[in-house]
DNA sequence: GTAAATGCAAATTATTTGCATCTTA
DNA sequence: TAAGATGCAAATAATTTGCATTTAC
């Protein structure tokens, strides 16, 4: 009834947006998906599996429409690339990312450590925050315990 | 005699690299410019200007160098382009910006507000935190009281 | 029926690489 | 003089765009 492809499919209809099946199968995968990072070519390869006749722009297209409705969250690690996260509607803000430069993965915190400083940024610096970035580059527990 | 040039010129020829004047010239743009957030193309103009042999390829090698030996942060602003900010000695981590998304202005903070958070991290993760990010975007004080 | 969306191919943008030539240590 | 660095042009990679055709509303 109130699945969250069906919360995003109404984001689409009432901005006056068309309901295809490529958007569909695109958010689908998305779903699918939603602890890895995906980059728009891995988007494409796997709504492809579903719905060969997609073409890459047309994914493109679609996550870059998401993007602007705040469905998902691009993000860019540094590598060329940009990656493309569902946001949960729980969370307002961003999560933050433990990125570990040993094995490459990327680990989630999904609570929001930041709201104290968000409001000694509005005291300080008369700085209106509306949203925020925060990713850690280190060593994960996996490579530490190896590195032993 | 300590200048900041000498001592990355020092980082060059102790890591066994070459001291050429493309490389210096690359390295006094930035230093002439510590505060802008310049993308490779940038700093090519600015470089060609005094020196207008150097081609492209040379500045992006040589801020890939330089990243490489952590005399400048390659960021990432979400925009398709790298941007180098020049790393203040003082500074072990990078510093945090604030992003205001209606003039596009770019604001730093030059003090580390993360540490008690990074050693949450290596407590409750057991993460080894090697450096982070940490990016605001919203709105800047002269846009809010423009917009007033 | 019509505005919006798609697929494809070509264009654009940022960055990297091969290679012949030069330069620093 | 030899390893390393440069400049140029060509290659690559990610993303965007033009346009003729199709589709959702």
């Amino acid at each position: 009834m109130h699945s969250t492809l069906d919360k995003i499919k109404k984001q689409l209809t009432v901005k006056g947006f068309k309901l295809t099946p490529q958007r569909e199968a695109t958010v689908r995968v998305l779903l699918e998906h939603e602890d890895d990072h995906l980059s728009a070519e891995d988007v494409y390869i796997l709504v492809k599996a579903k719905f060969p006749e997609i073409g890459l722009a047309t994914v493109y297209r679609t996550l870059e429409l998401l993007s602007e409705l705040h469905v998902v969250e691009k993000i860019n690690f540094g590598d060329g690339v940009a990656r493309y996260d569902l946001r949960n509607e729980s969370q307002e803000h961003h999560h933050h990312h433990l990125i570990c430069l040993t094995c490459g993965s990327v680990e989630e915190i999904k609570e929001d450590w930041l709201l104290p400083l968000e409001l000694r940024l509005e005291q300080e610096f008369q700085f209106k925050v509306l949203d925020h970035r925060l990713d850690f580059q280190g060593t994960c527990r996996e490579c530490l315990s190896k590195a032993e």
